[in-house]
DNA sequence: CTGAAAGCGCTAACAA
DNA sequence: TTGTTAGCGCTTTCAG
């Protein structure tokens, strides 16, 4: 192995002290610009590479952020992630990024992974099953900002980025309601995230403001996975009376039960109106095209970013404490698939 | 700021000398049992975390794994990456993650950070426009491994990890002559890349063992995304004759075309059939389903970060020296749009 | 099986 | 504006 060049070296080259080396590298002020010329030329020259393990070491931070989501493979999810990533390069951060797989487990193990690899702040998106956050206790003991953003852990202390998911799924019932519909279908994943939990609430509430009574058989959970579709339709068409408008958390899901319905020669809207959740490509694809929310992604993932950032950028590091929760804004797109010509 | 618990802390603690405390801290098989656990025992009681930055500025390696893809946000890649998190994190390695944003400048300074982070290997995908790896050039010359995948530069010594792309759409071509088409038209995206330019020769090829004209007429480049079917149907419908076979190179854009087709009563696959690429799950959404290539975008994630660490690993660093490129397995998916009765 | 000592390369007091 | 000095916390010879 080659020795490296360290800015000892290159303070011998030049005739000065590390230390002067050190603060023209890092653009410290107080050196002469001539001074600082001849050590970046020297630098150059020499084929200098900073240390980076001895500057943290020294300096006690990493300049780097770890992200936890559930799954990497997820059009919202790499879509929020391309949103970090550009602020977090622009800011000088480096990216950890891992996936939890939906198991708090591999949750747990990453986030003591990303503490021991000292990450200055962390932003996560919660497995599903369960609301525990002790698991953070470390990074809050040592008052490194974690910043949790789509799903958010209930009770907690720690600010939020999301979007209101109660006020949408509140306006794609009242949606479906004033196309017509008389009885409305929810679908939605693992009610213990928050995200389900609160667009129940919506669902609920605008049932009620609209004089509709509440059925529990009219909500099903599913996984919203690609097969979801046949599973959902199912149940749905054993109900009596028919159901015919359906609101789904997600456009994945949507999609799938579209093309499950048409199969099985139900029209949509015309017997079925349907709404999905996330905007995502594919229910711009599908045909009729999906009514769904826009759920603002990639700048969800620059919000949180750039929130964690401005705190460690923060002397007083108190921005996110007086933060609690983010509320991005979110918006029903009316498509064909709930527009009834009534 | 507290003071961090230290190995010295540890070795006071159960009077015996930091060296043994390394060790039995790094599992060194010369440390009695007993000895072990009692240190491992103190560690624990007094809240020790091992210092990352020390022990790589001493060991001189990260454990880090840099990634570098055009975009995060493509259902695609966000697979690949999938694949690669998993191993990683089996193996032990974080996972530093950034976009190029199909900008070669981007790339290079990508590239400098992931090499001044001292990452212990590299795997990229190469951005668009130009296949310059002059920027790679500090890590050949540390011999810090990079591994392509997908996106490869031509006539490199790096080892690639790739699909035989001649051979998919030498196969989707023959498919499309055998379903009885007469003008097939192939759509990709920017001739520049490897991938689309390995495509271009399997479309030539087959069409020549087909006993077909190959005419540059019918070579359509295109940003392949979300909006390209108007474009590209655009200029199809002015050819003439009309085509009646359609290749186009990723699923997003094949069903953008699609859409595009059916808008002006042109019909699928009957006045032309249609195969994408990628085996997205929007082809198998839309209506009807496309047919596609499969492409294993998982499993190219894992087969590429496993082979990158099988090389750290090795004692002697000659895997990838004696590899050049690994060809994965990817086959034509026949669906509805590209099948006729005839 | 354990320990002493040296040093990885950098930065931040403090001093000049 | 520049320099001296002293670590940051760990691992690794080498020696016992």
């Amino acid at each position: 192995m080659k020795k490296e060049i360290t800015i000892y070296d290159i303070a011998a080259n030049v005739g000065l002290s590390p230390t002067t080396v050190s603060r023209a590298l890092s653009n410290h002020p107080r050196v002469k610009d001539v001074t600082r010329n001849k050590i970046l030329h020297a630098a150059k020259d020499l084929g200098y590479q900073s240390n980076i393990f001895a500057s943290s070491l020294r300096k006690r931070r990493s300049n780097s952020i770890g992200v936890i989501v559930p799954k990497l493979n997820s059009a919202f999810q790499s879509s929020v992630l391309a949103g970090m990533e550009k602020i977090a390069t622009q800011a000088g951060y480096n990216l950890i990024i891992s996936q939890s797989v939906e198991s708090l487990d591999k949750e747990i193990s990453n986030t003591n992974i990303m503490f021991n690899s000292r990450v200055d702040g962390l932003l996560v998106s919660k497995a599903g099953t369960t609301d525990n956050i002790e698991h953070f206790q470390p990074f809050f003991q040592k008052n490194i900002p974690v910043l949790f953003f789509d799903r958010v852990p209930e009770n907690n202390h720690c600010t939020g980025v999301v979007i209101n998911n109660t006020q949408a799924i509140y306006d794609a019932t009242a949606h479906l309601i004033k196309q017509g519909c008389k009885r409305i279908v929810h679908v939605l994943g693992n009610l213990q995230i928050n995200v389900y939990a609160d667009r129940l609430k919506g669902y609920k509430y605008a049932l009620m403001d609209h004089g509709f009574v509440f059925d529990s058989a009219n909500v099903i959970t599913d996984e919203l996975d690609e097969d979801s579709g046949e599973r959902i339709v199912e149940k749905i068409l054993k109900l009596h009376p028919r159901p015919d408008g359906l609101l789904i958390s997600n456009d994945t899901s949507a999609a799938s039960c579209l093309m499950a319905l048409k199969k099985r020669g139900v029209k949509v809207p015309e017997d079925m109106a349907i709404v999905g959740f996330n905007n995502d490509l594919i229910s711009r694809m599908v045909e009729p095209n999906l009514s769904t929310i826009n759920y603002p992604s990639y700048h969800m993932g620059e919000v949180a970013m750039k929130n964690l950032i401005n705190h460690l950028d923060d002397e007083n590091q108190e921005i996110l404490q007086k933060t609690n929760t983010i509320t991005l804004r979110s918006a029903l797109i009316i498509r064909e698939s709930s527009q009834r010509t009534t």
